[in-house]
DNA sequence: CAATTTTCTTTACGCGCGTAAAAAATAAAT
DNA sequence: ATTTATTTTTTACGCGCGTAAAGAAAATTG
């Protein structure tokens, strides 16, 4: 067992405060003190909702009220309160809060992989939306694993969220604990999909956006090859190499399914190592590369920079390399990647939204609800 | 209000348990039923410890001392205490245990923007370091902006987290409020430096790596001029500004800054745009540019590689650009960046190791302890 | 103004667990 | 086998807050 620190005031020991009682005409009586920062300070540190509701002089459970819902007790009221709260700061117990209420205000956000910037962007803006809503958002990364996934779902379980939003790892997504999970908590998967799992699932339309860029690359030049992890752990991976292979059929251009080793999320040393290999064993049959992602296709131009191969539109080029996701450093490579961008703004807004209206409610929608969001061409120097 | 949720069973109403004692002879008999996924399920669902000290024949205080640390307890109880956590798998409620342990085991994880990779990936590096010392880390992100960084470190405090390891955002952090914080929870700081806040300081060696690599560039080609932004707001960044004018006086070479306008995280998008300024308007007097971070030199690339200038360090080369900290991608870069890292496995580790020894310790160090680790060059193909 | 509705106060209990103290049981040592 | 040291059980209370119920006070209505 650990000793008492000393130093520090959090860990202070606890006191009684019971028998503390508001009555009318107490009066605080520390408005004259003010602390070293210039903030005024109350007489004591206030420890508890008992003793705020004692020096804001209204009762601890219109207090408590209060704090669930601002606008649920009487404007006097609440003017009282929050003059209170400007002299004390005064925060209820996060632990105690949530351990009596049955729905929680914490809302889970997983995704698969944090270090990813592409996550790490539709997670800033997911959290953003959900503090927006009066939620406290969860981060929390599956570092690319099952097991953390797994140990994700189990660790967001033990905090009663009120919903979760989860960007699955995908196929190796481990179903059966996402299902038991999405049973006890109403879940909205975004990014990619698990059938049939979840209130609902938003994402991107791949078929769209391959469509389309496929359909950009065999009007402006050769038609692409398509350059792709053989097993990829991403659902979406899957549409796109089937849309690719329908669009070229469907124009009647040959199916070029470039399929490369390689597994985790080191993409871009994927593209790069497996680029190198392509190019310097010279197995493409066209001159337009189209990568399943961004950040495969960032590996790829460094690839063929490296093998001295020049990637652009112009007619001095030897190749033409095209990307998916609109990556946020996909602007930055040299060239610059053309790509199809994904509509990560509505993707997050969405999310939230069907979340929260399932919180709301109360109860599961009738039936899932999958929605899908187009993708933008985004023509760059590389293709 | 809300409703209960008819359809999730995690707000499935409350039954009081108070009343369920543990006898010896007691059997849990839900040994044979067994789940649909295999697993063996007990009888009724485990609620609460008192229940689950019921079916597992301990009592419930020595369950309690179990769980806070298994090793404490008999290891026949432990057996048993284990036995029944196979077939029950209970979990103690996280609120109700944080809300009477003066001592959570909560460590917070503060970084100043996680959608930089760098941040990203020394994240994920504390987290799994965290996680492995036995403790829970929550991963907070300021998304670069003070606000965000106060309120990140009130909602640390409401979760009377054990320690707390802090990425400041740097100059604009709010001393007073870090400050405040530091005198009540143990809190370490990495990466940027706050003067004399926080239990120790581990971060960097600026002047070290700035001076290998000037001395590199300085030995391979003309003296660098020094690229960064005018008003950073990490403070490394005037560390290195220093140290690479005292190294280019000492060696008895022109300093040349170049400063540019631009604030916020969009590193490379600042580094784009005032680097096609600063090449097209040929403000640079030698072909070498050192600048002040990874994330602008991919930015300053891009930007030369549209003016047509051509980096390396061969004979064709119109400039040569390195960088500073080794960024995940600068790796795929074109050319590849040279640039010297900074050690964040270290710098993850002894992070973690010195919080846990203050914690454990329980007292405040006498003294702040700064520790810095040595940078490397990597030499690329950028200069 | 009284009658009605809304809001607040009082009182009381519960949540799931930490933890202290004394008694009982078990293990280790003599 | 007895003494001693260690661990477990019993009993009991506390944490900070949610929340229900009944009565009191305030606001609204006519």
């Amino acid at each position: 067992m650990l000793d008492p620190r000393p130093g520090w005031t959090v860990g202070s020991p606890k006191v009684n405060a019971r028998k503390l009682v508001a009555r009318k005409g107490d009066v605080s009586r520390g408005d004259f003190r003010v602390g070293p920062q210039g903030r005024t300070m109350g007489g004591r540190k206030i420890r508890n909702m008992e003793e705020f509701a004692a020096v804001s002089g209204i009762s601890r459970p219109t207090v408590s009220k209060y704090f669930h819902d601002p606008s649920s007790v009487r404007q006097t009221t609440r003017a009282r309160i929050e003059a209170a709260l400007e002299e004390h700061d005064y925060r209820p117990n996060i632990f105690a809060v949530n351990q009596n209420r049955r729905l929680t205000k914490n809302v889970g956000i997983v995704v698969p992989y944090l270090s990813d910037p592409f996550f790490a962007e539709i997670a800033r803006n997911i959290e953003k939306l959900v503090i927006g809503t009066g939620f406290r958002p969860i981060l929390l990364s599956s570092h690319g694993t099952v097991n953390q996934e797994i140990e994700n779902l189990d660790s967001l379980r033990s905090i009663k969220p009120a919903g979760v939003l989860m960007a699955p790892l995908g196929r190796s997504s481990n179903r059966d604990a996402v299902e038991t999970f999405c049973a006890d908590v109403p879940t909205v998967l975004f990014d990619s999909n698990i059938r049939d799992l979840g209130e609902a699932f938003i994402g991107h339309d791949n078929a769209q956006s391959i469509a389309l860029i496929c359909e950009y690359l065999c009007r402006t030049g050769e038609p692409p090859a398509f350059f792709e992890m053989r097993n990829p752990t991403n659902p979406n991976a899957y549409r796109r190499r089937r849309t690719y292979g329908e669009v070229m059929e469907r124009m009647g251009h040959p199916v070029q399914l470039v399929q490369v080793d390689g597994d985790g999320w080191d993409f871009e040393e994927i593209g790069y190592r497996e680029g190198n290999r392509v190019i310097s064993e010279n197995l493409l049959q066209t001159d337009t590369v189209l990568c399943s992602n961004d950040r495969l296709a960032i590996g790829f131009l460094a690839a063929a920079y490296e093998c001295g191969r020049r990637v652009g539109h112009g007619n001095d080029r030897a190749l033409r390399v095209a990307g998916h996701d609109n990556h946020p450093f996909s602007r930055f490579t040299c060239p610059p990647l053309t790509t199809v961008s994904q509509d990560y703004t509505s993707i997050a807004e969405r999310s939230v939204e069907t979340l929260l209206s399932v919180i709301e409610s109360g109860e599961r929608p009738k039936r899932r609800i999958t929605t899908l969001f187009d993708g933008k061409l985004v023509m760059r120097g590389s293709a």
